[in-house]
DNA sequence: CCTACTTTCTTCGATAACCGAACTAAGTAA
DNA sequence: TTACTTAGTTCGGTTATCGAAGAAAGTAGG
């Protein structure tokens, strides 16, 4: 299936709009839409109406009064999952199922080997997703960790989408993958077909770091109009938020910063091939490497973020090292795009020598009036923000879907 | 004066959207608009009836039968020089009225000391604008060149809108000059407000890559949503294109890539302080400055690029390094924005040696992802490109602003 | 308890934008 | 001359939105 892009809408107080800020709290009546959209009260109790009708709202009783009628509080249905997310990492993969206002309803994180195909792995997480969805049973008894805010137990409310992210470059618009680094036989793969043929609901295709950018945006920065999301885990990826939207590029390419080069004193090969790439110098994986070629045993980016929180001389030199480099990297993009937030996610955010460096370099490096009011943030760290902002994607899909 | 961003209107066939149409003769009648905008007949009717009755738009006889009845054609009014532009440089002004189109009337290029201070420069070009505008005499007789499209010879129709394009950073939004390099005295200069004091129309500033970037985008890749451009001068800047829409990003700032890091044997040091700067690598005031460095005696940036014509060892090899530098800053850019094109302007565009350097580098640093499709090409070279997408500017602000 | 005022939300024309169908205008092709 | 094509207008009809008025449901003060 091909995904028409960005589902255009009315700018003001489109149906999307007004349920997002139900769902944040932005607003709680019909009086707030009306503030908040500029649009009048009747326009907005008919759409609130329609909404309600469509099974997209509901009414939650009475509010507070604030010196006169009580609003009639309004709330996106929670509990009923409705929509099914898969946020596949490099060794492992985040599924779930969550609500229309964006909530994770059921979460598990599974194990995965990316070396045994798109096929086998999708296949699946898949499998998984739909198996929450309609019963809340797993498949596998694989299963890591328990949901992670079991609001209601049973999933109610039939699927209205799939959400799936890839931590490779995809081409969001027909749904394939496109020359991964770290993905062997993913190459091409048409990841959105594969999934028509399994589930009948319409599937979404994006980038990893994409998704968390729209996850980490819907939720910590809602009304900056421009952000850019660092994912620093095993790999590193960005995405872009400009003028509120997802920012995809022409070939939908936008924010893989992974093969720019940086300066390093041995500059380290890249699995792309060349020498020098921010991936091969600040990536998890290139943590590990580096310090086994100091002599350092590790076992994996665990090994390494331990060593680092008890001082380890030599990974905290890489993790310097690294934060430099993606500093350097997000100076130009920082100069070039001008937006009113950085934030980066990923395991390696929560490594302070690393952050510190980070942000030591952009102040030096960009320009003062860029960094003036730039907030330079960690990405509220959260296993879900990926899955989460898979279900955004899915909910604008669908929502601007109906009529 | 305070400009309101990016004047929204409805997405589908706004009257600036018809406007433009008729005015790159994508559209020639009331039918092609209909087909194009997605209308229906009746309403393309109405709504050019509307801008003609504005003096927007004009019929002009009719046109040739595609098998049945010949179109009315439809123009926009020439000219009538409605607009007045400055994209004010380094060494000179070029200053000019145009008309709805876009096309420019009158065109003059003026000397200009910009040491003498805001007030004295912009004084002076605004009162010739004015002239230009009033009655075709120039108040001084420094005029370089005459009328590059003397048309009509007068100027009919009243001013609507002044655009003024500066050679440094520029908050859109309030008009004010922030820190810029290389213009003394300009800091913190509210060019807006002293405008509004002189002129009764509205006053649009914005940078000068900026002003490029619009008028190239608008002339050249009008269907292209994603586009950057490189003006490389005596400075160096960019502007952005992001779905269809110049990207000024949070302060305004955006596409000021100036004082990005780059690797250069002898980083040079740059006005701003630091050292490897691209500007102080790959400007055309780099270049003069690292020639004379070498003893090689050159005038100015003219005589740069003579010498580069004339095949002299030294400056062919600045010319590289600079084209490299930027081809360095550029796929940081490309990888990251994923731009449909790229394209660079200004002087140093002509610089063959420049742009090989710089298409090589870019091409050896990009994922092959967003360059296999993308576009590096030369802005079509002109003087009048800053004062035209200042005239774009200016055009979309007062369509926009009439009911 | 009653009155005045606030806030919330709905009801009900009025308005404007847009569309589609029918129609006029003006041509080509055979 | 007839049939067909394209261009453009006229004219009701549909839809979205608004504004005014009012109903619903509260608070505050006597």
């Amino acid at each position: 299936m091909t995904i028409d892009d960005a589902p255009r809408e009315a700018l003001r107080g489109g149906p999307r709009e007004l349920l997002r800020w139900v769902a944040t709290g932005a607003a709680v009546s019909r009086a707030d839409l009306s503030r908040l959209s500029g649009l009048s009260p009747s326009t907005v109790s008919q759409r609130v109406e329609a909404l309600i009708n469509q099974g997209l709202l509901e009414e939650a009783g009475a509010g507070q009064s604030r010196g006169g009628r009580r609003p009639r509080q309004l709330a996106v249905p929670t509990g009923g999952a409705v929509v099914g997310a898969i946020d596949l990492g490099a060794h492992h993969a985040r599924i779930g199922t969550l609500d229309l206002s964006g909530r994770v309803v059921q979460g598990r994180t599974l194990p995965v080997r990316i070396e045994d195909g798109p096929e086998t792995v999708l296949g699946a997480l898949l499998a998984e997703v739909t198996a929450l969805a309609s019963g809340g049973g797993a498949v596998s008894s694989g299963g890591a960790d328990g949901p992670s805010l079991a609001s209601g137990g049973g999933a109610a409310g039939a699927l209205r989408g799939v959400g799936i992210g890839i931590p490779g470059p995809v081409q969001h618009s027909t749904g394939r993958i496109v020359s991964p680094s770290r993905m062997p036989g993913w190459n091409g793969f048409d990841v959105a077909a594969f999934c028509a043929d399994r589930v009948d609901v319409p599937v979404i295709v994006d980038n990893d770091a994409n998704l968390m950018a729209l996850g980490a945006h819907r939720t910590a920065h809602a009304e900056m109009d421009h952000a850019v999301y660092i994912k620093a885990g095993t790999g590193i990826g960005s995405g872009v938020i400009s003028s509120g939207q997802l920012h995809r590029g022409a070939q939908g390419s936008a924010g893989d910063i992974s093969h720019c080069r940086v300066v390093a004193d041995p500059a380290p090969l890249c699995s792309c091939g060349n020498a020098g790439c921010l991936e091969a110098v600040a990536s998890g994986a290139a943590l590990v490497t580096a310090l086994r070629e100091q002599g350092v045993p590790v076992d994996d980016l665990t090994g390494v973020l331990r060593l680092i929180d008890d001082g380890d001389r030599h990974a905290t030199a890489l993790a310097r090292q690294a934060g430099r480099a993606i500093g350097e990297i997000l100076a130009v993009v920082v100069n070039f795009f001008n937006p009113q937030v950085v934030a980066i996610g990923g395991r390696l955010a929560d490594c302070e020598p690393l952050l510190a460096s980070m942000r030591a370099t952009l102040y030096e490096r960009c320009l003062p009036l860029a960094t003036q009011t730039l907030l330079i943030e960690r990405v509220a760290t959260s296993q879900d923000i990926g899955i989460t902002g898979a279900a955004h994607l899915v909910i604008d899909h669908v929502v601007a879907a109906h009529p």
